[in-house]
DNA sequence: CGCGCGAAAAATGTGCACATTTTTTGGAGG
DNA sequence: CCTCCAAAAAATGTGCACATTTTTCGCGCG
């Protein structure tokens, strides 16, 4: 008889401590990019046991990447009440374009005493790249490169800190779009980004925080409440659709 | 009869989902502010069965904790190879300083626009207090209002997003002081306080970025690396001896 | 027709028994 | 005395079986 604490139902070879740290990745980052694609709305419950599921994975696999996105204030977690996406209140957003716009002015600051013309080259070889998309109407890259204007500046400063928490408000605002999506055309204007590249160039501080300063309040001023913003397909299997191709009812 | 599902040889009345998340944050704030203290050195590694028996909670509490603390940065995670509290190197630190530097001028350039009496009233009641504080002696209260008067300034913006980069700042750099101890008397000095809040009350936004980065740089220069930072005690009974009443040797 | 209210169903939280690594240990050989 | 290497010991990683909520559902009553 041996010890009867033998099996469960599932007898295959590989069994507990499969030690893949790749798949955790993969539903981490599949999850992540959905929220960030704003795939996920706001609002929208994240339970365990459909998403073990859909991914194919165990629901401890699940929750550990749940509980990381808490941790990084990218889901909502209410304990005995799982995840879901945070709503975020205009203030909340406001507090984001804020504080991208404080952090700015000090990398200005910081920037006119390092400038040089490699960075200027840099910096203008860019806004050809912004004004090309823009002339030729390509939305997608607009709003890519309209971002990685601002990470270019913070990353001239060669600061690992500065870089990161602007990554990280840039991704939140990202997310947030979603919610209280701005105009349709709520790209950078790239003259606005240009007087900032002049400005650096000039070394005028002054003026080239006036002008972050004016860009941003432009942008900020076009974000506006959505009131109802689409009821969001509650079925997370649409969501994640593209991962496992499962077909299910309705 | 009936199933024959026996299990183990545990049949106690309470056994698992007990649901006590007092005792993870307990644990939590516990790890974390011997962190902060600066009892746990650099290099030292965390090992989960010795911390579960020194707290009393089991294994997987631990690891939850720690993995959490390892998503904040504030432990060095190795897949397989378990938590260790970081060793930041002369380069980390700078960058930390340097980024609240460059936050700091941000701050104040938006500052200029809010201060009003009743900020610079709370500011110099502040700086009362660490003049206090400085005349009779008190490192620790210097220390601790030290930090404070930061604190002050960027909660003056009321951005929820700048005091938590801030104070997520500070947390970093109070650690690092245990590694690379700066000269016994690195408070910032008061004056330099006095005269921050003096530009502001002028309104004179060059003259408080100037001198909120000279106080800075004093600070950073003072920084040096210590080579050989004590072994650290590997024993994190002794660490954490409060907790649990265990004998400790020395 | 709505409104409790209790029971069933579903979801979350936790300890535990392993699997898998990593680290330590104890010699044998150079 | 040092180096290498295999086996033991220790530590980390994971699935699973529950316990404990929370949510949903059904139904009688006002």
């Amino acid at each position: 008889m041996a010890t009867q604490r033998r099996r469960n139902g599932k007898t295959n070879g590989k069994r507990a401590g499969k030690a893949n740290p790749a798949e955790d990745e993969a539903v981490y980052q599949a999850i992540l990019h959905a929220l960030l694609e704003g795939k996920l709305k706001a609002g929208v419950k994240l339970a365990e046991p459909p998403l073990a599921d859909i991914f194919g994975v165990s629901r401890e696999r699940i929750r550990k990447v749940l509980h990381r996105l808490g941790a990084e204030r990218r889901l909502e977690m209410i304990p005995n009440r799982g995840a879901r996406v945070p709503r975020p209140t205009l203030d909340d957003i406001r507090s984001v374009y804020e504080a991208h716009r404080v952090l700015e002015a000090g990398v200005l600051t910081q920037l006119v005493r390092l400038v040089d013309d490699a960075l200027i080259e840099k910096l203008t070889a860019h806004l050809t790249e912004e004004r090309a998309a823009a002339t030729r109407g390509d939305r997608a890259a607009s709003v890519r490169l309209s971002g990685a204007f601002h990470v270019h500046l913070v990353e001239a400063l060669g600061n690992a800190e500065l870089t990161r928490f602007l990554a990280d408000l840039l991704s939140r605002s990202s997310v947030m779009v979603s919610v209280y999506e701005p105009a349709t055309d709520s790209i950078c204007a790239v003259d606005e980004h240009g007087a900032i590249v002049e400005a650096l160039r000039a070394r005028d501080v002054a003026r080239a925080i006036a002008v972050s300063r004016e860009h941003f309040l432009h942008v900020e001023s076009r974000l506006h409440l959505d009131d109802d913003p689409v009821p969001a397909s509650e079925d997370l299997t649409d969501v994640f659709g593209a991962i496992k191709p499962k077909r299910r009812k309705r």
